[in-house]
DNA sequence: CTTAAGTTGCACACCTGTGTGCACTTTCGT
DNA sequence: ACGAAAGTGCACACAGGTGTGCAACTTAAG
C-alpha cells in the first residue's frame, strides 16, 4: 500500500508543505478518521518520512489540526450577536457551515478516541455560546422548554454535527438543510423556520433552494 | 493484554456461550466499534481461541450480529400501522428504542467501514417503511414539504441514529427524548409534539418526564 | 464411566501501522 | 555556485490484531 511510482516529483516550498500536510490530513481524516500517516503524507504529495520532519508524531499532527479548526469555529461563535435565539442559532449554523467549509470541520469533529477530550476542550467557547443562546432563548420564551437547557444544547450540537458530517457536503443547498435541521431540533415548526429564513434572506445567502 | 488469571473457571453450556459471545459483541462494539476479538471473547467469559470455535472469523461474527439486530428492527417497522405520519414516526422511534434496548442497536448502527453496506442492506425494510411514512405524510399534509421526501427520510434516520447512539442510553427519559428529536426533525413544533404525546400516552409509556 | 464436544494456553505466521536511523539526492536561498 | 534545508527510500524495531495448529484439560451427555 505504501508503494508509489518511483518517479521523483519536483518539490515545493518547505513551509508550504507543512500547511499542505494539514490540509491533506483534514480532508483525509474527514472521510476516514483512522487514515494512516502514510495516506496523509501521500495525499499531501510527500513521503511518510518527510511528514515526521514537520510533526513529532501522529498526536502532534492531530492536535495542531484540532487547534486550527477550533479556533476558526470559536471565532465564528464569538461573532454572533443576535438577541433572538432562533435567529442566533440559524446564523451560527450557517456561518459555521460555509466559512470553515466542511474540511477542517469534519476532521475536527469526526476525530476518534484519544482526541475527543482534546477536541471538546478546544471547542469549549463554541459550546459556551450555544449554551448561552439556549438559556436565553428559554427564558425569553423563544425556545422549547420541554427539554432541559443542557440537554437541548447537546442535542443542537449533535444536530449540527449530523448536518455537517452526514450530509453530502458538496451540495449548494447543504447550508440550508443544516440550518433547517438545527432550527427543527430547537423546537420550531417547519413553517416557522420557513418564515424566519424568508425574513432574513442573508442567512442562507443564495444557494439553489431547488435541489433541497 | 491477553493475559488473565490462570484460574480455570467453570464453564457453561456450549450453545449458550455462542449467544453470550453475540451479546458481548453487541455491548462491546457499542462502546468501541473497533473492539478486538480478544476483548469480545473475554467479555463473554471465553478465550479468544474458543470464539473461533463458534465463528469462522471476525466478519462472520459481525454479519450474524447485524442480521440478528436488523431482523428485530425490521419486524418492529412492520408492526407500525398508524395512518397519521407523525404518530407513526413517534411510535416507530419509541418501539425501536425500547424493544431492542440499546444493545444490538448501537452495535449494528455504529459499525464500521466494511460493514456499512451490509448493515444498510439488512435494514432496507426499515428504511422502506420510513420512506413510505414520509411520502404519505407529505401527501396528506401532515409532514413538512420544504425538504424532499428522500432527504427528509434520510434526515429522520440520522436523527434516530443520533438519539440512539449519542445519548446516555441508560436514562429512563431517553425514549422520550428520542421521540421528540425525531418529531422535531419531521417538522413539528415542540408544542405540537407535546400535544401529540399527551394525546397518545401509550407511546412513551411511563418514564420519568422529570429528568428530561 | 466413557466419550466426544468444548475450552484453554501457547506458539507461530502474517499483516498493518508507527517512529527512527542513515545514506543519498534535490532544491531553495544567498 | 555552494551549503544548508528539505525530501526520498530503505531497513529496523516494536506494538497490536488476526487466524490457525496442537496438546492437554474439563465437562455435558449418553
Amino acid at each position: 500500500m505504501t508503494t508509489t511510482a518511483p518517479v521523483r516529483r519536483p518539490r515545493k516550498d518547505a513551509a508550504a508543505n507543512r500547511a499542505g500536510i494539514l490540509r491533506a490530513a483534514a480532508t483525509m481524516l474527514a472521510s476516514d478518521p483512522s487514515a494512516s500517516i502514510d495516506q496523509i503524507a501521500r495525499a499531501a504529495g510527500l513521503s511518510r518520512r518527510a511528514l515526521y520532519g514537520h510533526f513529532d508524531d501522529r498526536h502532534a499532527l492531530l492536535t495542531e489540526l484540532i487547534m486550527g479548526g477550533s479556533q476558526r469555529f470559536n471565532a465564528i461563535a464569538a461573532s454572533i450577536d443576535d438577541t433572538d435565539a432562533p435567529l442566533a442559532l440559524a446564523r451560527l449554523t450557517a456561518r459555521l457551515w460555509t466559512e470553515a467549509a466542511h474540511v477542517q470541520i469534519a476532521a475536527a469533529l469526526a476525530l476518534t478516541e484519544a482526541h475527543v477530550e482534546e477536541t471538546a476542550a478546544a471547542l469549549a467557547p463554541l459550546r459556551r455560546t450555544v449554551a448561552a443562546i439556549v438559556r436565553g432563548g428559554q427564558e425569553a420564551g423563544t425556545l422549547r422548554t420541554d427539554i432541559t437547557a443542557p440537554t437541548l444544547a447537546r442535542l443542537i450540537e449533535e444536530a449540527a454535527r449530523l448536518a455537517v458530517s452526514r450530509i453530502d457536503a458538496s451540495s449548494p443547498a447543504a447550508t440550508d438543510l443544516a440550518v433547517r435541521a438545527v432550527l427543527s431540533i430547537a423546537g420550531l415548526s417547519w413553517r416557522e423556520t420557513e418564515t424566519l429564513l424568508a425574513t432574513h434572506p442573508d442567512i442562507v445567502a443564495d444557494a439553489a433552494r431547488s435541489t433541497r
